[in-house]
RNA sequence: GGCCCGUUCGUCUAAGGGCUAGGACACCACCCUUUCACGGUGGUGAUACGGGUUCGAAUCCCGUACGGGCUACCA
């Protein structure tokens, strides 16, 4: 009795996925895994002027690096496939035929011109978007006002034209939708959609029932800017293939920007990543920048998104992949669009850094070093490092700064912030330290603490005062973990060298 | 303009008729730490407005305002 549930994502290959699509896939994935249903990508690109080389495999890229694996796709197989809309093309036209044939839908000839001319015509300050419906279709150019000689005799001299929905008049179409209860639509506002276009191609409209319906999807989740055609969709289920066959609809809140929609301008705008993964359009050269190389975690860019519009009612903030497939439910996303907060944002990061061993985080820091010309020779003081600062890393780049010192000696000191309490006896205070540690016989970090503390106290010095310069002279400036803690790691010949150097700077000044 | 959706701290949200309106981010203060963080404690801060229904409303209904979306042979 039960169906299977099949859900899908059905991206336009345009151009880089942004916030909003990443979490319209998590919410179909997560809804999908929790009911032990099927995941399916299909690629929605029957307008071909739009199509964008790169595009599909940056989606497949971004769904892999989210670990949101498709059960059906292009690149997974499946059994109701072609999962390319240009690959169903002769899959639509008989459908759009069979409207036609019964009344539900009929041949247009109208140019594009034809078509601006009547916007123009009849635009008005209280109508500024004539609608090609009802009250104007029979003053245009198809089989509605030709007769049917007329239209036979276009059609077989190969006129260009489009088959057009014939919405009704006066009617109520309503629906069920998961998150937002009953949503109704009065018929004779809704304009006669073109579901066929003039190159054969269907549009979105007929495209997206023919295939539902074909893939078998029983849920059917998209974003709030699709709610106003619903009642398109909802007819040609009904007049194609029964309601009784129709999905279940869930349209999903909007991702806000600080101004509407947000849009992947307001990215470069206001200075936060929009897309998963860094995006250059090849057509303009315009660069999105991505939330992969800004330093996010996919496991912290999962959760952020999964909690922009859900929560489980509980004070939990923090969730695994796992769980969100185990808690998530349609019924607790929230209606109301959510404005995106980037502070939020990296907080879940920093969260996700902090819970991660150093082992989940090696593999992301090491390329990082490297990039910035760092050498990590050593694993298992990459591993030491790792731990020791993570705490202190928001985002992944953090641990250039935060680790990089570890694997490089500071070129530059920051002496300015030490000179101005600088002084004979600290400097004394050093060259003991120094000849102390020569001769350290375990070199761990409470041991140094130590030696360092007793040679102050025998100084008549506090070890406050003598703790920032040696910072600086083992970091290079005023960050990073215990100073101590640094110290042991970085070894005896190391932290020696670089105590030498740095007197030896304070001498010369 | 029309249609649709929405409205709890600045932001994300909890509370699905009974109350000191809870949590998180951010911010502020203090503690810890003589770096910076982490951590801990505390604080500022919200039910858009007006009517109903009810013993009682953030919660249900209506209106207003405001916000958003759609209004292509784009998705």
């Amino acid at each position: 009795m039960n169906k299977e549930v099949r859900v899908r994502f059905a991206p336009s290959p345009t151009g880089g996925l942004h916030l909003g699509g990443v979490r319209t896939v998590l919410y179909n994935y997560l809804f999908a895994k929790k009911l032990g249903g099927k995941f399916i990508v299909r690629i929605e690109d029957t307008d071909q002027s739009r199509f964008v080389p790169g595009a599909e495999e940056y989606i497949f890229d971004t769904l892999e690096w989210c670990g949101l694996i498709p059960d059906e796709s292009v690149r997974h197989g499946g059994a109701y496939g072609p999962y390319r809309q240009s690959e169903r093309k002769a899959s639509y036209r008989p459908y759009a035929e069979q409207l036609v044939a019964s009344g539900h839908a009929y041949y247009a000839f109208d140019t594009p011109e034809e078509l601006e001319k009547m916007r123009q015509e009849f635009k008005t300050a209280d109508n500024p978007s004539p609608q090609y419906d009802h009250t104007l279709r029979m003053q245009m150019h198809n089989s509605l006002t030709l007769s049917a000689e007329e239209t036979a005799a276009l059609l077989a001299a190969g006129t260009r034209h489009v088959i057009r929905i014939r919405m009704p008049e006066k009617e109520t179409v309503s629906f069920t939708d998961m998150i937002r209860g009953q949503v109704s639509f009065d018929t004779s506002l809704v304009d006669d959609k073109v579901l066929l276009k003039a190159d054969g191609m269907p549009t979105y409209h007929l495209a997206v029932v023919v295939d539902d319906y074909a893939m078998r999807i029983s849920h059917a989740f998209r974003g709030e800017e699709w709610l106003p055609s619903a009642p398109v969709h909802i007819l040609l289920w009904k007049y194609l293939f029964g309601m009784e066959q129709m999905p279940q609809w869930a349209h999903f809140p909007l991702i806000l920007g600080p101004s509407g929609k947000l849009s992947k301008r307001d990215g470069a705008k206001y200075g936060f990543p929009v897309f998963a993964m860094n995006w250059t359009d090849p057509k303009s050269g315009e660069f999105t920048e991505g939330f992969r190389e800004k330093g996010f975690l996919p496991e912290a860019f999962i959760n952020l998104l999964a909690l922009l519009g859900w929560n489980e009612g509980t004070e939990q903030e923090i969730y695994s992949l796992e769980e969100l497939v185990q808690k998530f439910s349609m019924e607790r996303v929230h209606s109301a669009g959510a404005k995106f907060d980037y502070e939020k944002a990296k907080w879940f990061n920093h969260e996700w850094i902090k819970q991660s061993g150093a082992g989940r985080l090696e593999a992301g820091v090491r390329n990082l070093l490297t990039e910035n010309g760092l050498t990590v020779s050593d694993d298992k003081m990459l591993e030491k490092v790792i731990e020791l600062v993570k705490d202190r890393c928001t985002l992944l780049p953090d641990f250039v700064q935060q680790a990089g010192f570890f694997f490089r000696r500071p070129e530059q000191f920051d002496i300015a912030a030490i000179k101005p309490k600088w002084n004979e006896a600290k400097q004394l205070f050093f060259a003991e330290l120094i000849r102390n540690y020569e001769l350290h016989p375990d070199w761990e970090a409470h041991t140094l603490e130590n030696n360092f503390k007793e040679i102050a106290a025998a100084n008549e010095l506090k070890p406050g005062e003598l703790m920032l310069p040696l910072r600086i002279m083992l970091v290079g400036g005023k960050f990073g973990p215990g100073v101590f803690e640094i110290a042991a790691l970085l070894g005896k010949q190391e932290t020696l060298k670089r105590m030498e150097i740095c007197l030896g700077m304070m001498n010369n000044e």
